[in-house]
Formats: C-alpha cells, sequence, structure tokens
DNA sequence: TAGTGTATATTACAACTGTAACATTTAATG
DNA sequence: CATTAAATGTTACAGTTGTAATATACACTA
C-alpha cells in the first residue's frame, strides 16, 4: 500500500476480521461481527463497501460469492493511525499519554517488560544511528 | 471534566493553542492559527464555537469580546485521543501501537529514558498493589 | 421455465467535519 | 444621534460516518 486510506472507527472492525483471517465472504464477516456489535446486516455490508471503494479492501468473484481480503496489512493500519494520533496530539509527545495509560490500565508486569524491550530496542537502534552519522 | 468531548482534527489545532496560552480572543487564536494553517478567520471562528458547543471551551464575556479557554486539560484531551486509539487499533494492546512510533519517529535518548522511567514507575506500583492484594 | 431464496447494489438520512460566506449586534466616533 | 468598524451569530454546503431499508440480480428448485 503506497498511500493509505483513511478508515473510519467503525470500519476498522471490519479490518480487523479481516486481517485476523482472510478471505473471507460478506456472511463470513458479517457473522463474525454480529457477535461482537449491535450492527445490522446490511449496516456490515455498506462498511465493507466503502472499504473496498476505498481500496482498502480487495475481492475475489467466486461464483455469486465475493471473498474479501485487505489490501494493507494490520501493521500498515497502525502505523497510519499512530501518525494520525502523532500529528493530532502534536509535536509528538508521547509522554502523557504513556503515562496516562499506565496510570489508567495497570499493565501486567509482563507487559511492562515487553514494552521495556521495545523501548531498549529502539535505544539500540538510536545508537546504531548515531554511529553511522 | 467528567466526560471528554469528541475533537475533531481541525478542532484540536484550536484547543492545541489554548492549551498553550488562555484565556485568548477569538483574534488571537485567528492570528496565532493564521501562521501555522491556511484558514480563513470564519472558519477557525466556526471551530471555537463547535468547541463551545461542545463544551471543550469556555468563554468569559469582556465588553464586546470573549475570552475563551479550555474546559479540559491537554493531558485529559491526549488521554481520550491514546484510548480511542487503543480501542481502535483493539484488543488494547498497546504494544504494537509503542513499537509503531518508536519505528516512526525514532526518539531521542533522554525521551527514550523518560518513557522507561515511566514504566519501571508503573512496574513499582504493580509490586506494592501484588504486596496488598 | 417460473419462482424463490440469497448475494450484491442502490438509496436514505441525520450527525459530524472542513471550509466558509453572509448577517446582525454593539462599542466607539464624528 | 447616526455611522462605521469590529465582534459575534446564523446559515451554507459538500464530504464522511453511522446506521440502515429497499431494490435488483442470479443460482437453484420445483
Amino acid at each position: 500500500m503506497a498511500k493509505i486510506p483513511k478508515i473510519s472507527e467503525a470500519e476498522w472492525e471490519v479490518m480487523k476480521v479481516l486481517w485476523k483471517n482472510s478471505p473471507m465472504t460478506a456472511n463470513e464477516i458479517v457473522d463474525e461481527l454480529k457477535g461482537k456489535t449491535r450492527w445490522k446486516r446490511e449496516t456490515i455490508r455498506t462498511l465493507i463497501n466503502r472499504l473496498v471503494q476505498k481500496k482498502a479492501l480487495g475481492f475475489q468473484k467466486k461464483g455469486r460469492q465475493y471473498h474479501y481480503f485487505p489490501l494493507l496489512t494490520e501493521a500498515e493500519g497502525i502505523k497510519a493511525e499512530a501518525e494520525s494520533f502523532v500529528r493530532r496530539i502534536g509535536g509528538g509527545s508521547i509522554e502523557p499519554m504513556l503515562a496516562a495509560f499506565v496510570e489508567e490500565n495497570q499493565f501486567s508486569a509482563e507487559k511492562i517488560a515487553k514494552l521495556k524491550k521495545i523501548l531498549t530496542k529502539a535505544e539500540a537502534a538510536g545508537e546504531d544511528k548515531k554511529t553511522n552519522n
């Protein structure tokens, strides 16, 4: 995906089911989402169609049915959201956010360890960069 | 702020100037934003009005002028956005987000240190809790 | 082949957003 | 007091989103 299309909140739910498992028919998507939301089947179909229009989903016609699949990866989607988030909170201070998070959700020790590991890796990468420049 | 109102992307720009410095008159806000965006003054006024309607901004009438000020703190705003972000990317795991962040923005060593400190504090708090239960 | 389920396609409609133009009120000025 | 200029208020309008209802097409059954 060169340019990530803007995916709305409700549309994200659809993407998430397809990221977990694809391709899926419209009905399979509907069934999956019926469990998680209170949307009517036609609502879900609208979301699917909009995602196709936005080129976030592709499909393959098989007989009378369409098999849908994502045209961008979950990582791409998350990255785009993260960027939008950072742009929005402006200047990019994610500290208050992280602080809020750890305050709100009490994270498990394991999760914290994982997060720290991510940061440590970033730190190392930063060092690399410094060395290279 | 009990319940944080939903603030749109453009509205956020207005909030940000008021978080930096408030109260401000509409004109002062307009001047500030004229530098950063290409919005017409009336556009900015509309945004201000919508924020007042949403109870994200308050004002005090002084003579003919209104002096606007935020009704929620920047931290509250950021927290709400972060929550929305997490809800969206699903399941509530902030790890991929943090990963996306550190991948996107290369954080400075100092920033990483700060983030780690936040996590370490959370870790300690977690320990406390464990002791108490 | 005519009918009947299913799939997909088209249309709807209000709230929210981005982006403004136009109108009205009111403080200050001549 | 009448005029004007600056503030605020009202209205606009198209695109997006949430949430569907209705219509149409086509594959299978009788």
